[in-house]
DNA sequence: GCCGAATGTGACAGCGCTGTCAATCAACCG
DNA sequence: CGGTTGATTGACAGCGCTGTCACATTCGGC
């Protein structure tokens, strides 16, 4: 039978209680001690027992990540590092995917609570900007981290300066020469869709270009609505040179509907998207775009997080860099805008 | 404060054992009785509190899936799957990333079930082909169910007959006319490998065509992977005019390279992959390849998991049909090839 | 060297549930 | 009708840990 905390108590020769002091983290135990407890502690091989822990103190050491979000990828990232930051801190996490649009969203949340009792919750896009969700987290007392929420002021988790980003990608694309260019948004709730949205209108307005609502279509970061509002702004009249995806989905979409409308990426078309997900290098020509860390920013918001369960005081919102990825799906506009 | 078993008791009168056995569906329970004490569940909103649970009974109620994956998008499926399965089955199920090369490996799962005490593992490749492992899982007799495993005759999980799938690939690229097809393997120890080699070869066979092993590159099913082995294969000097990737990753790697070469597909090469992630349909052409249902499979592993569990005796191991899905990449076989 | 405060340690109950086993009851047998 | 099953229910202990509180020890200031 594996060692309880009684054996390593016995073997130190200290009380249990004792033992659960160190374990704990505890003040008030002598250095001697804790040495001789820890020694005890590698010798039998000790793990605590998670479910009599969890029992005796009414902490359950879980952290639960929700998500809804099309993009594996992206989901697998955040939850691998976050993972890493829960192992770190002898914490577990679970899992679980949802749907933020559903009528009992919030219900399904408040059962997951009360089943789990987590001591806090992981939230990436779109379910951090959920307001009757986070209500609900405020009465109920659940701490939580956001990562990528749309107010990124305030709150706790991890940021990225998507506006800036934004930005930055739009004048890359003005310095080519590129007079006429699009954006294919990402889905309107989203918080990040926000921010990559006014950053392209910063943009444009650094490289003194018009802002045309015609160039703005609305999508929902996934594949399909890039080749569907690529399609669209393919038909117009005075059609753009380059678009700018406000995901990686997105932009592989844009760039699959110009190979079926027969346009050259880059000499005809210039393409860029937002995340670098590895899809972005696997497509041809391969994307431009912003990479974002978004491993880090999933052990960032944990970090945060779990601060703020162990302390009770609320962690930080910790923004973190992004860097432009240039690759071949950018280039000089075209001197001439072929049909 | 949160209901307890005792509370649920009081309500329906009777003692919290006798609701304790109706929540946990043991028998010799009055149909009346039982009723009375749903009721009284439903009304006060109680859950058990796992903790509690796994500490007297020593069961944890939670199933552990381990995976070490280039491909996200196949753990994601996989995860969603079993996910659903645990949650019907009030279990709760953890996530765990691991590297199966490492030194460590089999002690580090060996950690895991001691930490966490899970009532089953859940493998997926290609961890459910680790000897070193299975042996302890053996030893310390704890069950498991394999997705995809190389051994599919015995064993409890999911399995796709990928033998007799690659076969009809191959018969279809023969069809199209093609003589010279080339296939790019998977990572060398992962099952599928062995199957998908297997059932190429077996294609080529019925269709009467020869096997050169010139036309087989050992590839590791990534992206990067058939980038490699496609500049390869082109640089035969009979180069193929179709080629077999062992997975998606792989044959949109094949795409790249094709179109680095300046090569048409499918005019000038006939490429298609296995699995049918949504990578397939997203680039362009767009991918012929095969459909492995990796959500079902995951659920399937996870509901024999259980069963084995809840029974003692072992579940089955459950092949799931597999579809063709004929798109772009591949067409009719060049009458003269290109260099 | 004495006293109060700060620090270090242990005894013990109890977290919410289930396993064990005994008690009760109805059904059935000869 | 007494005895023997088997089905149904409950009493109680205890899973392995931590919170509480009491007690022991050390420290610093005068």
């Amino acid at each position: 039978m594996r060692a309880r905390i009684e054996d390593v108590a016995r073997e130190a020769g200290v009380s249990p209680k004792t033992v659960s002091r160190v374990l704990n983290n505890e003040p008030n135990v002598r250095n001697e001690m804790r040495e001789r407890i820890l020694a005890a502690v590698e010798m039998l091989g000790y793990r605590p027992n998670p479910s009599a822990r969890s029992l005796a103190s009414n902490r359950a050491f879980l952290v639960a990540l929700l998500y809804d979000n099309p993009s594996p990828h992206y989901v697998m990232e955040v939850q691998q590092g976050a993972l890493e930051a829960c192992d770190a801190h002898q914490y577990s996490m679970m899992v679980r995917p949802l749907v933020s649009g559903a009528p009992d969203f919030v219900e399904r949340v408040d059962v997951l609570i009360s089943q789990f009792r987590p001591d806090g919750l992981l939230l990436t896009p779109p379910i951090c900007d959920h307001p009757a969700l986070l209500d609900m987290l405020r009465t109920r007392n659940v701490p939580w981290a956001s990562i990528s929420p749309k107010n990124y002021t305030e709150g706790v988790g991890a940021t990225l300066d998507e506006r800036s980003a934004s930005c930055e990608m739009v004048l890359h694309l003005a310095s080519l020469g590129h007079r006429r260019i699009a954006h294919i948004t990402g889905h309107p709730t989203h918080g990040g869709n926000v921010w990559r949205l006014r950053g392209y209108r910063d943009g444009l307005e650094q490289a003194h270009l018009a802002y045309d609502p015609e160039l703005v279509v609305e999508g929902r970061f996934s594949f399909d609505s890039g080749v569907a509002g690529a399609r669209r702004l393919f038909a117009l009249e005075h059609r753009p040179t380059a678009i700018f995806g406000a995901n990686d989905d997105t932009a592989a979409g844009i760039l699959w509907a110009a190979a079926e409308r027969g346009l050259k990426v880059p000499k005809d078309l210039s393409v860029c998207g937002f995340d670098d997900i590895p899809l972005a290098r696997q497509v041809w020509p391969a994307l431009t775009t912003v990479r974002q860390p978004s491993q880090d920013m999933g052990r960032i918001a944990a970090m945060q997080l779990l601060r703020t369960i162990k302390s009770g005081k609320p962690g930080q919102m910790v923004s973190v860099p992004y860097t432009l990825r240039l690759r071949q799906s950018t280039g000089a506009a075209p001197r001439r805008v072929r049909p």
